[in-house]
DNA sequence: CGTGCGATTATCT
DNA sequence: GATAATCGCACGC
């Protein structure tokens, strides 16, 4: 189910499950929302301009963690899809904590400061990361591997329901619908574009 | 509550 | 040397 095209397998993911096993403290969070990055095809794409040392892991086979470093601060954690040697990720954007709370308040609280409210623990790409443990090192895991630090769990069915809207931070391309999120969810991200455009109900 | 801006560094040109 | 799939805080309404 990972083998197909980007942009329909990403909305496939919400509800998915992702855990993590860092320093042997489970977490895990339910997906709630994703987007969608292509290969030569997607001008937003890390792989638009073919394979690097980088995004090596775009092009491995399905199921596989492609974690790049953000902003000089911040990991981002993708989901391969699409055959091997073809280059697709689906970014995971934000997740709702649904074991190891305790954890992942730990790991999200800055030192000397106070911990971020439940709903905000992974509520964005940076954060979801940090709550989980997951960074550089994380990068080629096979995440549909049982005894691999990073797991996922792809849902038994498909939502009945999603919304879909641009992708967030970037330049071109800005047009593709390609971020989708579960409608009603508080840790849904909030939208950063500068546009204000609103998803559109879609089916399934 | 919404908008604006600086931080910080791996990666690629 | 420029850029970036972000975040958190400051400020104004």
């Amino acid at each position: 189910m990972l083998a197909g095209r980007v942009d329909e397998v990403a909305p496939r993911l919400l509800g998915a499950r992702i855990a993590s096993w860092v320093d042997t403290s489970p977490v895990a969070l339910r997906v709630v929302e994703v987007e969608a990055y292509g290969g030569e095809d997607d001008p937003a794409s890390h792989a638009c301009r073919g394979a690097t040392g980088r995004n090596l892991a775009m092009f491995a086979e399905p199921g596989t963690a492609y974690v790049y470093f953000s902003y000089g601060v911040h990991w981002c954690l993708n989901v391969t899809v699409g055959p091997a040697g073809r280059a697709g990720a689906v970014l995971l954007r934000a997740g709702e904590v649904v074991t190891g709370i305790e954890v992942a308040r730990d790991r999200r609280t800055p030192p000397s400061g106070r911990p971020p409210r439940d709903r905000d623990l992974a509520r964005g790409p940076g954060r979801l990361t940090q709550a989980l443990g997951v960074s550089r090192v994380h990068d080629g895991t096979d995440l549909l591997d049982g005894g691999s630090v990073v797991r996922l769990t792809l849902p038994d069915v498909a939502v009945a329901e999603y919304l879909c809207g641009p992708r967030v931070g970037i330049n071109r391309a800005a047009d593709r619908p390609w971020r989708f999120w579960l409608p009603d969810e508080p840790a849904v991200s909030a939208y950063r574009g500068g546009t204000g455009t609103r998803g559109e109900r879609s089916e399934r």
